[in-house]
Order: C-alpha cells, then structure tokens, then sequence
DNA sequence: CAATATTGGTTACATTTGTAACCGCTATGA
DNA sequence: TCATAGCGGTTACAAATGTAACCAATATTG
C-alpha cells in the first residue's frame, strides 16, 4: 500500500514532488546543457553565453542596433550592452554611429569576430546533434511542438498577468 | 528560391539560426517558467527559488542533512548552506545538532514554515497543472521521457568529459 | 594512538545579473 | 521653435551566484 486513507473531510494536500516538477526539470537541464556548452566554447575562445548569443545573432544579421538585438535575443538591453562593449574590446565585432540618428550604433562581426563564429558554429552544431541525437525523429519532432506551446503558455503569464 | 547554390569546393558553413537552437530554446523557456513562478510565491512569502526548493524538499523528507539535500536538488552546497540561513532567519526551519556526528545539522521546516509549504504546494501545482493543460496528454508523456532522455545525455557530457 | 585524509558546513572574494537612474539625441505638438 | 516626451544606450548600485579557501569534527591507516 502506497497511499496513505485520508477520510472525507481531511485536507488534500498532496506533497509537491520536486523531482517530478516541471519548472524544476526545465531548469535544471537548461543549466546543465548551457553550462557544459559555454564551457566548451568559452574555454576555447574567451566567450560568454550572453556574448555568444550577440555573436550568433550578428553572425546571420548584419547590421543590427542593440535595440534590434534585444527583440531578437531576448536578452535585456543591459545585458547585450555589456556583451558588446566586451565583445568590441576583444575586437569581435565593430561599431559605428549611425549618421542618420547619432544615438544608435551599428553593430556587426569584425573579420576576426567572423573566424570565431564561423568556428563556433559547427561545434554548436555538434552539441545540439549530439543532444538530438538521444531522441528518435519523431520525438524531435513532438519536442519542438512542445516547446513551443509551452513558450506560449509562459508567454500568456507575461503579458496577461500571472495566475490568481 | 530558400537555398543558396554552393559550388561544390565551397564551404558548406550554415549559420546558426539561434531561435531553433535548443539549449536556447530550452533556457528561455527556462527561465520564463521559472521567474513567473518565482514572482508568484516570491511576492506572497518573500522566498527565493533556491529557498522554496529546500523547503520543498523539507515538506516531503523530514530531518535531511544539507548534505543530504545537496543530493536531493541538484544545487551546491554554498546555495544550500545561504538557503538554509535566510529560511532560520525567517523562522521557516529549524536546525539542530547531530549528537551522532556534531558536524551534521539535522534540518525540519518548522511549524511557520510548513504553515507556508502548505499553501504554496497548489500555488506550484496550479502553475504546473496551467503549463501542463496546454499539452495533450501524449504530448506530456513525450515531454517526460524526452526529458530524461536529454537530462541523461547532458549528464554524460558532464562525467565523460566534453565533446572533442 | 598519532598523523593524515575526508566530510559537513561556512566564510570571503570575485563575477555575473538585475534594476533604476541617467545622458544625449530625436520626435512631437502647442 | 521651444518645451517635453520618448528612445537608444550606458552607468551605478544592489542582489544573486560561483569558486576556493577555510574551520571543526570524524574517519582512516600505519
């Protein structure tokens, strides 16, 4: 016998199994993929994750401003400050004004900036297949569309305020 | 036309399209679970993710050593002994010495705490049971094995050593 | 039964991250 | 056109987190 008999008027209270939680499970993969992965990278190349992600996002889309950095990234204006101000001393990328309104800059890769993305990428790559690679096709699949209503869902939360 | 011709010398180096990427995808999810969540009962108890997790774990197994919990929450040993500090100002546990072994604290949530554990244990179930309603019930077992699956693969790349 | 290693837990310090205030520039509208 | 509001970005400060050194107690072993 595994439940304990409670009696019609007793309090349900059931114990919250952390382990079983999801919020805690996400969590606690998200730390530890991110954390092996900016190992691997930031070992190599003096890389954080934030600017990384700067890099990534720079990498596909010249041209940016900051500002067009946080939609993209969904880090905060803070943050990809930092991350660019750090990634121009390592000269990653470059930044110049733009002469059409003086308080934004234009933010791209520099040459040496482009060699370290271009091999960071397949090295990120190769974590994301070998993590894929765990799960058949169809979980793939089923994990993507997952993902995504989650992220709706915790998105709903946001916007409309959360629950209660 | 979505592809570009490549000759066949060429380096094939695909970007990366970082919003498809999954340790990206699964640390924003992450995190906008998790600060929804905390935001709920933080501003209700005044308790931090790290405290509420010790605390969750206290509900369910009396008298653990922080050691113990170490092992229980996958956090570190300072996360927990700084937890375990703010929770006893709080008057949320007690503490109190092994006779056996006077190194070892024996921790319980006191009766506040449990007061406290009681009522934010449906907080985080109908946070979970809302996240979890927009799944269909296949998609949740998915969700759950594919979980495990990643938890183990990323556990790997901790004990075996990186990739490369 | 010393000497040494190990364990439980805390402290100290550096780094990272979040929040708010702030500065300079551009847009708006009376 | 000038006051003011809003935007792009940075700075300053506080809070959270990670890492290593550390202290005291117990285990080990020669």
């Amino acid at each position: 016998m595994t439940t304990e008999k409670r009696g019609p008027d007793e309090a349900v209270r059931d114990d919250l199994q952390l382990e079983r939680f999801l919020p805690y499970r996400l969590s606690v993969l998200s730390n530890r993929v991110s954390n092996a992965i900016a190992q691997a990278y930031g070992s190599r190349f003096d890389l954080t994750i934030p600017a990384w992600r700067v890099m990534a996002i720079l990498g596909r889309f010249p041209d940016l401003s900051a500002a067009e950095l946080v939609e993209q990234t969904a880090m905060d204006k803070v943050a990809i400050s930092r991350a660019v101000s750090v990634l121009q001393r390592n000269d990653y990328i470059t930044r110049s004004e733009d002469p059409a309104d003086r308080r934004r800059q234009v933010l791209n890769l520099s040459p040496l900036g482009r060699e370290v993305y271009e091999r960071i990428v397949p090295l990120a790559q190769q974590y994301e297949n070998d993590l894929m690679s765990s799960l058949t096709p169809e979980e793939r699949a089923q994990l993507d569309s997952i993902i995504e209503k989650l992220m709706d869902r915790a998105q709903d939360w946001a916007e409309r305020g959360l629950i209660d």
